[in-house]
DNA sequence: TAGTGGTCTAGACCACTAG
DNA sequence: TAGTGGTCTAGACCACTAG
């Protein structure tokens, strides 16, 4: 063993017997002691592991009792947003899958707030992580001569740098919704993964100073990746 | 010294010097090791207190160099989603200032998709920490004769529990929608702060099996507090 | 009282950074 | 190479739980 790091080894385990159903919700997880007999882990490692899993809602620990499996995940995420960083430490981990200039749909023009024949920049991104594919991220912006096109800039802008040229970043007003989705047809086939599955969607609404609407984004994140790092700035 | 932990004293040393302005944006932090000599404390005691700023995104760690503050939180917050865990472990810190009857306001009549002449419960609470005011907290169920009006189950009860009479809580759907908001002049009075700080807001939407609303809530917590627990079960 | 998690130390070795 | 953070151990003592 030891390939990995000890303590993952612990969260793996752990996670495991969790997500098979083995350990359901409410039960005792095996004290950091028998969790050392084990594996042979020493404690400090054993307990950063669990450190893991309680920090990832997927325990919590009682003094003097011991550690339990927390209540079911299904409309439990947790969110980690900020865009900046996300993108800094992980730029190659997000791919453009392509940009379009399209006829926007009713529930865009609404959105955008779009007089009639306004066509809308359409840019969609896929961020992975190594080999895994978890999220899906579209951009909608009204089309304009200064609408952010070049390629360069898209690999690396977060959705508000997507408007230095013409806005301040200080003036851009951002509004954040959040819930539970299912992938659709062509997420599936995208991200790799069956129909159905569930997805936290968050979308994003940016607005000029004056509250008029000048972009909209639409991240899905597959539900198993709870850990989410979105999209903030 | 010594009264509180020694990681703790790391964290608010820390914090200290970020908050007031001392280590900005980007700054090194003082290595680990002149944190040890600094304090007499041992390295995992200063690795565990660095952990915990880690964790709530002021700093980040770069490995062989150092820590560093991190960008402004002003648009960056973190989220942990699990009203369950958050009432299981500080129940006595949510407190009910009041439960109405009202008369609901246009926007509310939106919100719930109310029949006219319909009446709303209101229930006003507050969370706190110790001491420290932290959030205010506003659920609004269209009146109905089960609608939760005792006292006792307010005080436990989790937004989706409040419906567990009438609906399993299988079936209930929820909505979330997030934004930077600022104290209105209630908000200020009630949390003890100045009118116009900024917060963050939180409203939660139900829906039935049917999607038809049937409780609204919107919980406001002040920025400063950016590492919220709130409410989704 | 025995068992459990919480805090803390001292020390070791590794991986990475930057001159 | 010197300095930094990352992982890990063995051991100590404390606080809490529950019989």
């Amino acid at each position: 063993m030891a390939v990995r790091n000890a303590y993952l080894e612990i969260v793996e385990m752990l996670l495991e017997r969790i997500q098979s159903g083995e350990l359901k919700q409410g039960d005792a997880l095996p004290s950091e002691k028998a969790l050392m007999e084990m594996t042979g882990i020493g404690r400090s490692t054993v307990r950063k592991g669990l450190a893991v899993l309680v920090n990832d809602g997927y325990i919590h620990a009682v003094q003097g009792k011991g550690y339990y499996v927390r209540a079911e995940k299904s409309h439990d995420f947790r969110l980690y947003f900020n865009e900046t960083s996300t993108i800094e430490t992980s730029a190659d981990s997000i791919s453009i899958i392509n940009v379009d200039i399209i006829v926007p749909s009713e529930d865009l023009v609404r959105e955008l707030n779009l007089t009639p024949n306004r066509k809308v920049v359409v840019i969609k991104r896929m961020i992975t992580d190594g080999e895994t594919r978890i999220a899906l991220d579209c951009k909608y912006i009204p089309y304009s001569a200064k609408s952010p096109v070049v390629e360069k800039e898209l690999y690396n802008a977060t959705f508000p740098q997507m408007f230095t040229k013409e806005k301040a970043l200080f003036d851009i007003i951002k509004n954040l919704k959040i819930s539970v989705d299912r992938t659709d047809e062509e997420m599936a086939k995208i991200l790799r993964t069956r129909e159905g599955s569930p997805v936290v969607r968050i979308e994003q609404k940016l607005y000029d100073e004056n509250k008029n609407p000048i972009g909209f984004g639409v991240t899905r994140f597959l539900g198993q990746y709870f850990k989410i790092k979105a999209i903030s700035e």
